[in-house]
DNA sequence: ACATTAATTGTGT
DNA sequence: ACACAATTAATGT
């Protein structure tokens, strides 16, 4: 376990963080499509990746799905950072992208780790700026209904976290993750296939070049 | 190997 | 958004 936390965090944690962090976490492993988080759960630790991808995702009244944004290794997920510290039942689900493997750290240890060390507290705040922009971004987006960069987006973020330039999902799929219908997924699609920026096949795309 | 069905994608209204 | 055609994958016989 110290090896795989090494290699993700050993430059933004000092040794006796890591040490303890091998000490309390628990190192769990997840497959493609499990859920770790559920809306109104109640949350006793908080994630760190260690490898593989997490999707966060809010859900509204109809039970329809919303993407908010891709965790990659290295991060931690920040809305349970805020559930952990104000005890608070979650806002949103998070779905294993990828098979994954993730370390836990329960609550009272996060909290003691925030007045213990600086490198933790800056990783908590800094990661916490991060998403703040990212969601920034995202509300852009979608309040002005940009949803061809939006498309853009899902799929640069997809590619990066598969490492592939083959991204594997139905149109269907994307519609959903984004919040829109199919047929607009399609041509969307298309209109970036004529541009020559990726390829359509069935099933999959090929990114070419965004 | 073939036929049938289901799922995915393209397009026009 | 809806309807439908065309294409392809999955399944059973």
């Amino acid at each position: 376990m110290i090896a795989s936390l090494k290699e993700n965090f050993n430059s933004r944690f000092e040794k006796d963080l890591l040490e303890e962090i091998s000490e309390t976490g628990r190192l769990i492993q997840v497959k493609e499509g499990e859920r770790l988080i559920e809306i109104g759960e109640y949350l006793r630790s908080m994630p760190l990746l260690i490898s593989g991808a997490i999707k966060i995702l809010r859900e509204d009244q109809n039970g329809d799905e919303l993407l908010l944004y891709f965790i990659e290794k290295g991060d931690t997920c920040d809305m349970s950072l805020i559930c952990c510290l104000g005890h608070n039942k979650s806002e949103i689900r998070a779905v294993a992208e990828l098979n994954s493997e993730i370390i836990m750290i329960p609550v009272q240890k996060m909290e003691e780790w925030m007045g213990k060390y600086k490198s933790w507290r800056n990783f908590v705040l800094q990661s916490y700026h991060e998403r703040m922009l990212e969601m920034l971004d995202a509300i852009d987006n979608l309040a002005f209904n940009k949803l061809d960069e939006r498309l853009v987006k899902y799929l640069k973020e997809k590619q990066k976290i598969t490492n592939n330039d083959i991204i594997q999902s139905t149109h269907q799929e994307i519609a959903y993750e984004l919040y829109t219908s199919r047929v607009v997924i399609s041509r969307l699609l298309k209109k970036l296939e004529n541009t020559g920026q990726i390829e359509l096949q069935r099933n999959s795309i090929r990114i070419i070049n965004l």
